[in-house]
DNA sequence: CAAAGGTCCTGCTCGC
DNA sequence: TGCGAGCAGGACCTTT
């Protein structure tokens, strides 16, 4: 599910719920996720106050003043704010309990990750080398890309969705901001001149802000806090588009494998 | 059997 | 030859 549009709606979803709540209790249901989950985590929640409920990257980061709860959603990963006594069902592998209500982490595939960082989140080894945010700033631009691919071989699609260059473009948003930008998915980062770079960030601010004004983009797992969808599948242009007319010249849109994963583009608007 | 929204880790290759 | 950076592939897990 979550690429940085669903995590930051995920954010805001949650935030206005748990801000300045104190945690009651924590609830682990799963052995592990990706990682196990840290030591004795609910006696390090319990009676701290949620101070802030940040991201960076595709991580949120819920601050108490004890220390902070990393979470990461992986592939399929949700959070819901529900009631104490609603029922865990299948996969619901985490709850952090505020009185009367609980924020569920539900997670099918287990890709994601609960952690628990003392001080500085952004010293933790997963988040330490990260790249700059692609939206509200000013670090993310042309000049920056263009150098950072320098020497590079790999594709452009795989160069924007390494998290080393910049975070929170998945496959889908990878995808739908190439085709903006007019770039075959499969060119060497490379081999793309500094003006095309510029044309590529716009694409991918813009396509990440409507993604966002839409809700984010709900393919199966995904829903916001409260279980609704969001909305972003609809304005999709060629993820999931395989097969069916480019919007631009009607042409049959085509799928290659791009390092595994599948890239849907159109060989006549992107080269 | 293949694929699905992510990303860390391992081991290899390449160039200085 | 040695070293670091870049790169490809595998791994994790469940459902459709």
């Amino acid at each position: 599910m979550p690429e940085l549009p669903e995590v930051e709606i995920t954010r805001r979803g949650i935030e206005p719920h748990i801000v300045n709540k104190k945690i009651s209790s924590a609830v682990i249901r799963t052995n592990k996720l990706r990682w196990p989950f840290p030591p004795a985590l609910s006696s390090k929640l319990s009676g701290h106050k949620i101070l802030s409920v940040a991201r960076r990257a595709k991580y949120l980061l819920l601050t108490t003043d004890n220390g902070t709860l990393i979470i990461h959603l992986g592939m399929s990963g949700s959070l819901r704010i529900v009631n104490t006594s609603t029922p865990a069902q299948a996969h619901d592998h985490f709850d952090l309990i505020f009185g009367k209500k609980l924020m569920r982490l539900h997670d099918p595939r287990k890709f994601g990750a609960v952690l628990w960082v003392k001080g500085d989140p952004a010293k933790h080894s997963l988040l330490a080398s990260l790249g700059p945010e692609p939206l509200n700033n000013p670090q993310f631009n042309a000049d920056y890309l263009y150098a950072c691919a320098r020497n590079r071989r790999i594709s452009i699609k795989e160069f924007i969705m390494n998290a080393k260059v910049v975070v929170g473009i998945g496959n889908i948003y990878a995808s739908e901001a190439l085709f903006a930008a007019g770039i075959h998915p499969a060119r060497s980062a490379s081999r793309i001149s500094l003006q095309r770079y510029e044309v590529l960030v716009s694409a991918i601010q813009s396509v990440l802000s409507q993604a966002l004004q839409h809700g984010g983009t709900t393919l199966r797992d995904f829903t916001r806090e409260d279980g609704r969808p969001g909305y972003f599948r609809h304005e999709l242009k060629v993820y999931g588009r395989t097969g069916q007319p480019c919007i631009h010249c009607r042409r049959p849109l085509r799928a290659i494998k791009i390092g595994q994963r599948t890239s849907t583009y159109c060989s006549h608007c992107q080269r």
